[in-house]
DNA sequence: TCTGGGGTCCTAGGACCC
DNA sequence: TCTGGGGTCCTAGGACCC
């Protein structure tokens, strides 16, 4: 059985979002980042403001200089959250078999159709997301999700571009191996070190020599390459656990001074505890990440003896971690994560435990209260901000 | 230009055990 | 005194993606 991948590329999908709440945005240089005062970055430029040369990724300080006259707008991840489960209810009417792959992204697979009748179905689910939810979406068809994702690419926004099996190379051959999906600027430039700069150069080196240079990692870089990819579509009906959650937070300013660091850090493992209870799991690792001035970065972490889901032991470990490594030097980023994560359904605590019973009842009002009116209605003393 | 915040996966070394 | 091989667990860092 032959199967067709298609991958939905929503355009702009930030901005466009955006500029549809707010119809004077229409036609305008659109940027939405973080904080715009702040040190942030780009996450997503509308198309005006594209042709001045704003990508996303970029210093918020940067596209300013580049168009000043820009409407930088500070994003609102829960509107994108609500459109994308929106627009994925769209799809569903096509295909079951979606992978929801970020916010603006979406595999669909279709098994025996030829790619005339793909270019159809493609057109008919452009016409749908642009009538039901007023948005462009560009769309890549090809044997496998690799293909498929690059060709979402080629044209954009609102293209359509459909690479048939063996038709790989005629169209990515000439092009720099960075635009590959899975090299990044660092493995660019270890290929380039060998003299091999594009994806056709890449495809003939022997695969032998790419595992002996690169490791396993040789072997994805060659059959890439090559346009292949036999990695399973994963429908959103498949429940992929987390592996790990966080939070972190870059300062408005370098700092070195203690009391700004530690609120910090309870600040961030507050938020991280009550994702943990929100979403039911339970964690065996914290980490704590430190980025100082001159953004060297470190993570630290400790393994616990007990599973935990409590913002007391999370930030206690923490602490420890963060001032075993604090030498009072200038920070610009504070993290702290989770990993190991257990489902809590696994284990009955409460049941072994009735003495914790009364403070998870405290902490589940005070999550409810932050859910209804957000972190900064409750807060203990040691996290307010300075 | 001056670099966010959310993740995943891989590698490598050291401790420890048999 | 000098020294094996295999396996697991934990930690730290790096590359990459959106």
């Amino acid at each position: 059985m032959r199967r067709v991948i298609f991958h939905i590329d929503m355009d702009a999908f930030f901005s466009s979002i955006e500029q549809l709440s707010n119809p004077c945005l229409f036609g305008k240089p659109v940027i939405v980042c973080g904080d715009p005062d702040g040190r942030s970055v780009v996450s997503t430029a509308s198309y005006q403001a594209r042709k001045y040369g704003i990508k996303s990724g970029m210093p918020v300080a940067h596209a300013k200089r580049l168009c000043p006259h820009g409407i930088y707008l500070e994003g609102n991840p829960q509107k994108y959250v609500y459109t994308s489960i929106q627009i994925l209810r769209t799809l569903r009417d096509f295909s079951s078999l979606i992978e929801p792959f970020s916010v603006d992204e979406a595999f669909l697979e279709f098994n025996d159709i030829d790619f005339d009748q793909a270019s159809d179905l493609a057109g008919k689910i452009k016409k749908r997301i642009r009538e039901i939810h007023s948005l462009t979406c560009s769309i890549g068809i090809g044997p496998n999700k690799i293909v498929a994702k690059m060709a979402s690419d080629v044209s954009k926004p609102d293209g359509l571009t459909i690479i048939k099996e063996g038709e790989f190379l005629k169209l990515f051959g000439n092009k720099a191996v960075g635009d590959l999906w899975g090299v990044g600027s660092k493995t660019s430039e270890r290929l380039k070190a060998i003299g091999i700069t594009t994806i056709a150069q890449l495809a003939n080196t022997s695969e032998k020599k790419l595992v002996n240079l690169f490791g396993s990692y040789g072997s994805y870089l060659w059959m890439t390459a090559n346009g292949i990819d036999e990695s399973p579509l994963i429908p959103y009906y498949v429940g992929i656990e987390p592996k790990s959650l966080g939070h972190e937070y870059t300062l408005p300013k370098d700092s070195s001074e203690k009391r700004i660091l530690l609120s910090t850090l309870l600040r961030l493992s507050e938020q991280v505890g009550r994702r943990l209870r929100r979403e039911g799991y339970l964690c065996d690792t914290i980490v704590v990440k430190i980025r100082k001035s001159d953004f060297t970065t470190l993570t630290r972490q400790k393994k616990l003896a007990t599973p935990t889901d409590l913002d007391e032991i999370i930030f206690k470990v923490a602490k420890g971690l963060f001032l075993n490594n604090f030498r009072g030097h200038r920070i610009r980023l504070i993290g702290v994560s989770v990993r190991g994560l257990i489902r809590k359904t696994e284990i009955d605590w409460d049941g072994i435990f009735p003495t914790e019973r009364r403070r998870k009842d405290i902490i589940g009002v005070i999550d409810s209260i932050r859910d209804r009116f957000g972190d900064d209605a409750i807060r203990r003393c040691g996290s307010i901000r300075y």
